[in-house]
DNA sequence: GAATTAAGGACAGTCATGTTGACTTATCTG
DNA sequence: CAGATAAGTCAACATGACTGTCCTTAATTC
C-alpha cells in the first residue's frame, strides 16, 4: 500500500468552505468543473500503460470490474458499464483472445458465462490500479480523512437513488 | 436558483466515515467507483437534450466553457478541453454553423478568435446547465454543506498541482 | 414434451470523437 | 524583414459507442 506523505498530512489543501447558501450557480459550476478535471486527471495515468498494450479505456473498465467482482456474469457487467451487449462483446473478444480474461459456464444457470481474470489479466489490472491508486491516495492524503467522507457523500448523492444499491453492492 | 429541499437538509446521506487509516485498497476503490458512477450520472441528464439538437458531449463541453469564460480564445479552449486543434475545429464549425457560437477578432492580438455564445447558444447552454445543476444541487443538498467542502478538496487533490491554477482561474 | 423466453455470441453498418500529419493565412515580435 | 505563433483546413485513421439482425444454447412455462 502506498505510504502516506507526511508533508501532505501536515498541510491539507485549503479551499474556501462551501457557503451557508451553497447553491449559488458558481458553487454548482465549481463542482461540475472539479468533477470533470478530477475525473480526467485520475484516469490519465492509466492511459499510457493501456497504450503500450494496444488496449483502450473500454478494456480497462471491463478489467476493473472483473477484478472487483470475479465471477460476475456478462449481463451483470453490461449493467455496470451501461453499454450494449454488442459493445461489450468486442471488448471481451479482445480480452479473452489475449488470455487476460477467462469465461466459465454458470453453475446455477448454465446459460451464463462467468468472467474472471487470468494471472496475466490480474497482473495487468494491478498495474492499472496502481496508477489510479497513486492519484487517489495523493488526493485523499492532501485533502484529509474528513474530506474523503464528504467526497463520498456528494458523489453518492449524484447517483440516482435507484442505482445506489448497485454501487454499494460493489463495495466490500 | 433551485430551492433547497428541506427534507434533504434534515436527513443528509450517512455513509461509514473514512477510516483513520484510509488508504486501504477498498477505500481507494470506493473513491474510484463513486467518481466513475457520479460523473456519468451527472452528465447523463444533458444527453437527452443534446440528442434532440443532434449535438454530442463534445459540443456540450465547448458550450459550457464558452459560457463560463465568454471571450476566451480558441487556444485557451483547446487547453481547457485537452484536445487538438483539429478536434475542436470540427465542433466549432458545427456550433458557429448553427449560430450558437460567435467569433470575434482579438483586440490585443488580431490573430486570436475570441469565442462567445449567441443568444440561441446561451439559451441552449442554460438548458444544459439546468440539467447538471439539478443533479449537483440534489447531491449537495443530500450530503450537506460540510461534505461539499470535502468533495471539492479531494477533487482538487486529484488535479496535478501544475494544472490547478488553470482550474482555479475558471472560478469567480 | 413443445413452445417461449433469456443469456450470450457474431456480423454488418453507422456515428461521434478523438488522433497525426501537412499545408495555408494572418499577425505578432525580435 | 525573418521567424514564431494563432487559427483554419484537408485527409486518413482509431476507438468505442450505437442499431439491427440472426443464431445457439439453456431455462422456463404451458
Amino acid at each position: 500500500m502506498t505510504v502516506l506523505n507526511s508533508a501532505a498530512i501536515a498541510a491539507p489543501i485549503k479551499l474556501a468552505p462551501a457557503s451557508p447558501l451553497f447553491l449559488r450557480e458558481d458553487e454548482i459550476r465549481r463542482g461540475i468543473e472539479l468533477l470533470y478535471f478530477g475525473y480526467t486527471a485520475m484516469i490519465r495515468g492509466a492511459d499510457a500503460i493501456l497504450d503500450t498494450q494496444g488496449l483502450g479505456r473500454a478494456h480497462h473498465r471491463a478489467l476493473y470490474f472483473i477484478a472487483r467482482r470475479p465471477g460476475l456474469s456478462v449481463g451483470e457487467l453490461i449493467g455496470l458499464l451501461g453499454i450494449t451487449k454488442q459493445s461489450l462483446g468486442r471488448v471481451l473478444t479482445d480480452l479473452t483472445g489475449r488470455e487476460l480474461v477467462e469465461q466459465a459456464v454458470g453453475t446455477s444457470d448454465r446459460r451464463q458465462r462467468l468472467l474472471s481474470l487470468t494471472p496475466a489479466g490480474a497482473a495487468l489490472e494491478a498495474r492499472l490500479f496502481a496508477e489510479l491508486e497513486r492519484s487517489m491516495a495523493r488526493a485523499y492524503g492532501e485533502a484529509g480523512q474528513h474530506a474523503v467522507t464528504g467526497f463520498w457523500a456528494v458523489l453518492m448523492g449524484l447517483v440516482p437513488p435507484d442505482a445506489r444499491p448497485q454501487v454499494e453492492a460493489l463495495q466490500g
